[in-house]
DNA sequence: GACCAGGTAGCAA
DNA sequence: TTGCTACATGGT
């Protein structure tokens, strides 16, 4: 086993564990001692995952980050967690609204995550029209039945399923897992990504609205899917996926942004947010609004 | 037993 | 283009 520790002293802005990866961003970490989503995890919680067939854990003890892995991972963790994400520059250079500056003093710590492209493209297929701790329950229970079985220091993880071993899953069966309607889109997806037709990763290359419109074309993504994996995977800071909080909170907070359309709302919204990070303020509001947790 | 949950596909006008 | 509506399932 390798271990590293880093410091989140020495981060910018800090890290909160817990609200970073129970926000409702991530699909694909688990809590070891128990269900996510329900009350406050154990300080001292160790989270995990899988990437690429490499187990990964991290808790937060005395304020540093511990890390464990069949590997060195620390480049890992920095990417997964964004810890070179200048946090405190984020919030400061935020917009000065009131509701916003609610929501970043409410979860000091809590960054973006940077998920691989596949799982979060899968994760928010099934994202529709359920509740966070479900679509958890559903990738779990994708990862349990068709991902590799992983071993590390005497536990069992699972891997998200490639698109090949997702594509040879069908429809009933998927059903059969409680997906509903969403088993199609999820065996279609991973049909078009193993067929090597398209992949979610080639997004990156192009222009915001460009990357959104390319990930529209896989089955059961539309525009708000489409944000969610550009900003949670991709990298693109800017996009602010519509969901129904956010929509509420332009009802309530910012009803001038609101154009009608997904596209012209969606650049009202961007611009009020900040632009280039729109997506991280997007982040703070949905958890703020979502858990009514106000610190 | 309604009502709701990080919406989308398919179809009509 | 824009505006319906059906779609599975489990929790409150």
């Amino acid at each position: 086993m390798e271990t590293g520790t880093i410091p989140t002293d020495d981060l910018s802005g800090g890290l909160d564990l817990y609200r970073t990866l129970e926000s409702g961003q991530t699909y694909l970490w688990r809590r070891a001692d128990g269900d996510m989503y329900t009350g406050t995890p154990a300080p001292e919680a160790w989270y995990y995952t899988v990437v690429d067939d490499t187990p990964l854990r991290v808790r937060i003890r005395d304020g540093v980050l511990e890390w464990e892995s069949t590997t060195d991972a620390e480049p890992l963790v920095r990417r997964l967690l964004r810890l070179d994400d200048d946090l405190e520059a984020i919030v400061d250079a935020a917009p000065d609204d009131p509701l916003l500056r609610e929501a970043y003093d409410a979860h000091r710590g809590m960054r973006l995550v940077e998920d691989p492209p596949f799982g979060t493209l899968v994760s928010f297929i099934c994202s529709a029209q359920m509740r966070v701790s479900r679509i958890h329950d559903m990738v779990s229970t994708l990862a349990r039945e068709y991902g590799d079985e992983i071993r590390f220091d005497g536990e069992q993880y699972y891997a998200f399923p490639t698109p090949d071993q997702l594509a040879a899953a069908t429809e009933a069966e998927l059903r059969e897992l409680g997906l509903g309607y969403r088993a199609p889109y999820v065996v279609r997806t991973a049909e078009m990504v193993a067929e090597d037709e398209v992949h979610p990763a080639a997004a990156r290359d192009l222009e915001y609205e460009a990357a959104r419109e390319y990930l529209c074309q896989f089955v059961g993504v539309g525009d708000k899917v489409a944000d969610c994996v550009l900003l949670f995977s991709l990298g693109f800071d800017e996009a602010v996926p519509l969901d129904t909080w956010i929509k509420s909170a332009i009802a309530d907070h910012y009803p001038d942004c609101d154009r009608g359309s997904y596209a012209a709302t969606s650049r009202a919204i961007r611009g009020r947010l900040g632009g280039e990070y729109a997506g991280y303020a997007q982040t703070y509001l949905f958890h703020h609004l979502r858990t009514g947790d106000d610190g």
